[in-house]
DNA sequence: CGATTCCTTGAAGGTTGTCAACGTTGGTGG
DNA sequence: CCACCAACGTTGACAACCTTCAAGGAATCG
């Protein structure tokens, strides 16, 4: 909750540094469906998504895949594989994407050396470590209407703070199989809980668009079984707020 | 996979590092079932766990609990938590443990200006975030014998790679209800599956011992629809091999 | 010894997966 | 412009898996 200010600012300090240093570089295009580790060449696989949609998966041996991580513009990815050196083998975009990259043959290592960019990056790897928690939480816990309202909420929720949109629609890039590898469901019944709602006029989901038609009973579905998380503070806002 | 060898040096350098600021610590004594933010008293709340378990949960509105990740001894608990002052009120031990700490004022933050070690800790916040996807693609794709066969070899690896352990047989101090709150199972239906996989001669538990029957088979249970993790590194293993 | 927590088992019912078929959309090329 | 193809979406019937409810047994600790 209350971040020293010494450190709040540093944070915010590295923040800047790698806004620009991503800023300065020059952005790389994907097509829908492309491995990002297979197209963008080097710099030790550490992006940020300028437009565009990504995820992180896993491959599993009977043929079907994990979504595991999703990531919506201005998300940075691949700080955990900044420690391999392996290209990221295991990103997709899910739709048209743009990506920047950090300039200078070993990208994000080098700038280790500096407390306010690993601050940052210490900063940022815990942020997404919660995103994975809280996932988990709810696959764990909720049935599939509630594990579909808190994805539906979760996005919209990060897509305001980026002040990507304002109000309750916005364009979910996901197919139904993508939303059920997600969400731990088959398409099958994706495609029916999808339906339940739109029927109950609580969602939306046509081509593509998400029109958030219930709030109040969406939350209600997502926090059945999932703590109100109190505890996400200011830091975040203003951090994430970028 | 093949990390530069002065980068591999470096984190190795880091590692050795926080070592050495674990071991000059009193270690504190906690109780089975306690909360780690309420007993330890300051310190920023980074610790690493010298013996016992403990684990990460979240209380969730409707009673139930779920835990997102668990520690073994050797552990480090709460980096994720460095950047915010609070304790760490969603930690709870699962058997008698000793906490070891950073001493001084402000923990580690003060000791991320060290390169080394700011490296070092982005590497472990890399793997415990692979470990949370490992358990999100297991959870959202296994059924509950899988998924229990994945836990009962995950713990099996990581007590193995602490040398904690040379054979098939290792303490499991946790009850059936947070093995459940874990995999995302009731109680009830661990048992039935406990049962049913030591019927078959797989796997016994009793009195918290787990005894791997038939390993080839667990491992078949548990990579029926989860991939064979080929990447898992030697790096993990120099590493981890704490 | 009592009390609490943990484990065990059965029966019934709900949620989700599987299988299979068909409808729709969007892009490509004749 | 139309025919075609491939990917995606839609729907029904049925079976498997898992949860819920309920009750009783075992272990552990004061």
């Amino acid at each position: 909750m209350d971040i020293p200010v010494g450190l709040r600012n540093e944070l915010a300090l590295g923040q800047r540094k790698i806004t620009n240093f991503f800023g300065s570089s020059a952005p790389l295009t994907l097509q829908v469906g492309e491995i990002v580790g297979a197209v963008a060449g080097c710099c030790r696989g550490t992006y940020r998504l300028r437009t565009g949609w990504a995820c992180k998966f896993q491959n599993l041996p009977n043929g079907r895949r994990a979504i595991v991580d999703i990531y919506v513009p201005g998300d940075v990815i691949g700080i955990d594989a900044l420690l391999r050196n392996r290209p990221l083998t295991d990103v997709l975009t899910l739709s048209l994407a743009t990506l920047e990259s950090i300039p200078g043959r070993d990208g994000l290592i080098e700038l280790m050396a500096d407390r306010s960019i690993s601050l940052y990056f210490t900063w940022l790897l815990s942020e997404y470590q919660r995103r994975a928690h809280r996932l988990l939480a709810a696959i764990s816990s909720l049935d599939a209407r509630g594990r579909i309202a808190m994805m539906v909420l979760d996005f919209h929720a990060r897509l305001r703070r980026r002040k990507l949109i304002t109000g309750s629609t916005y364009s979910l890039p996901l197919t139904q199989v993508q939303i059920g590898d997600y969400l731990g469901l088959t398409m099958v019944h994706v495609n029916r809980v999808l339906r339940s709602l739109r029927d109950e006029r609580i969602l939306s989901l046509e081509r593509h668009c998400i029109t958030i038609l219930d709030l109040d009973q969406l939350r209600s579905l997502a926090q059945r079984e999932l703590k109100p998380s109190s505890n996400t503070s200011r830091v975040d806002h203003t951090l994430a707020a970028d």
